[in-house]
DNA sequence: TCTTGACCTTCAAGTAGCTTGAAGCTTTAG
DNA sequence: CTAAAGCTTCAAGCTACTTGAAGGTCAAGA
């Protein structure tokens, strides 16, 4: 029997955190001493107190390993719990993996720039998501605005509110021609569904996973198309400016969409995938 | 100027979290109501907190993030902030592989024994780790011991206490002869240092890296080698029974080292890699 | 035997980044 | 005009501890 002190430097664990455990009735001394309140521990707990260890470092919670040790716990709850840790930990990963790309990215601009940047071009790392959408080219604005006002009422119509996610674009051909635009466009979906929506006898709207982005130049648009060669020029100087190259269409999501008699207030978040040259 | 509820719609972020972000001065509206204390958001700050989220996306506290956009930052110190992100990721990225082993490990194991062990017997990942060894076959037991003891006098003298881990050894051989020992032995270090101390003429320790491992059995021995046997027989019986097979040297690890006259309350665990029979 | 210092006790508060809930006021739609 | 939805502040809760204050206990040396 050892007291507090000894066994903290004998587990490797501190002091204050064997009192944690004892207080929370996680793992309890062998004996206390009913007069001055001190734990004794055997050194014998220290297989118990491993067992709890490994079990916390496979990312477990104290109170699902407190009904383990106290064997509250069947195989198959048992299974369930580390399946459940098990995809936690791949997202983790995933997430991760991800982070630390978008870092890297940070730092290799940082080093060229030798600032941070304070205009309102920025970096991200975009997920995949599932997009209900139909591609098309349009002859000019108009054609255009009436086929996304006729699909805005079409879906909003079939497929429940809360699957859907933002309207948004992607915009294959060159934009500043004046005609034959190539624009997909529709509806990011909040989760995968398998759907699809006819607007007519030729057009019919597909769910198809639009692809993540490692690296991503955006920037906000405030107000309508008219301000939007402003953002455009913004992103095209920077990308050249910090040593980047696009590798693929570009995307517009619309924040704030635009409503009737107040298209000035829209917001739409430009997005281009880029990736670095190498020095 | 929108409130809260809609601009929190918008930028798809709680409005708790807003409240909480104008609460700590990190992210304020535009235009607080001074009768009714309504928060106002104008769509044009929509970029300002965008960029505190790519930011708060990176893995920066918020503490940082607020001098950053305060800019109260120096490019410097930012590069250092990213820096330090960047190994910390490596790190959580790291330690997160291998408890997905860890946790894949534990779910083969389930699957195969049906219910949760409750022996002594567990499976760990060991980390690499620094080891002041030398290595040498002995011919009988006292030998050994005297081996050990000198050792342990001259390492302590020679090196300072806070470096030293733990008492280790790295059987090689197989030990239920009676003679002919393989063995390594030294202590565990706490930070890799680059020394050798010499025990004689011919025999020096050195620093070297005690490998990881993804997946040991492990089980404590308490008392002395008599009790050995036991262990043994446990982790060989148990790695029978679970489908795993032996890939290494096993080794002991001293946690409660035997003192002279206390042998009896000496407490060694041992550790053997594994991998699993894949079915 | 006394003292000193190391060690132990409990209890309260702090950590990060929020979320939840209660009690009460304001705005908007019908 | 009323009801519902939306807003306010304030307090407490979450995880897994750590830190610190105030005070009691133990072992060794003088």
């Amino acid at each position: 029997m050892v007291r507090i002190g000894e066994f903290s430097k004998i587990a490797q664990v501190p002091a204050s955190q064997l009192r944690y455990y004892d207080e929370i009735g996680l793992f309890s001394p062998m004996r206390i001493d009913s007069e001055t309140g001190y734990r004794y521990y055997s050194v014998q707990q220290l297989a118990q107190l491993n067992r709890i260890l490994a079990l916390k470092d496979l990312g477990l919670a104290l109170d699902p390993i407190k009904r383990l040790v106290e064997k509250e716990v069947s195989p198959d709850e048992m299974r369930g719990m580390l399946a459940l840790k098990k995809a936690q930990i791949e997202q983790t990963l995933q997430a991760e993996a991800v982070r630390l790309n978008a870092v890297e990215s940070r730092l290799q601009l940082l080093d060229r720039e030798g600032a941070f940047q304070d205009d309102d071009v920025v970096l991200k790392s975009l997920p995949a998501q599932p997009f209900l959408s139909m591609r098309r080219t349009y002859g000019n604005l108009v054609e255009t605005l009436a086929g996304i006002s006729q699909m805005g009422k079409t879906v909003t119509q079939q497929v429940e509110a809360k699957a859907l996610g933002r309207f948004a674009a992607v915009i294959y051909g060159e934009l500043f021609e004046d005609s034959n635009w190539d624009l997909e466009f529709g509806f990011l979906l909040n989760h995968s569904l398998d759907l699809t929506v006819a607007l007519s006898e030729e057009t019919v709207m597909e769910v198809r996973e639009l692809p993540a982005v490692a690296t991503a130049v955006t920037a906000m648009r405030f107000g309508g198309p008219e301000n939007g060669h402003l953002s455009y020029s913004a992103i095209g100087t920077w990308v050249e400016n910090h040593q980047y190259r696009l590798i693929g269409p570009g995307r517009e999501v619309f924040v704030v969409p635009p409503r009737p008699g107040h298209e000035s207030e829209m917001v739409v978040e430009i997005q281009f995938p880029v990736e670095a040259l190498s020095a």
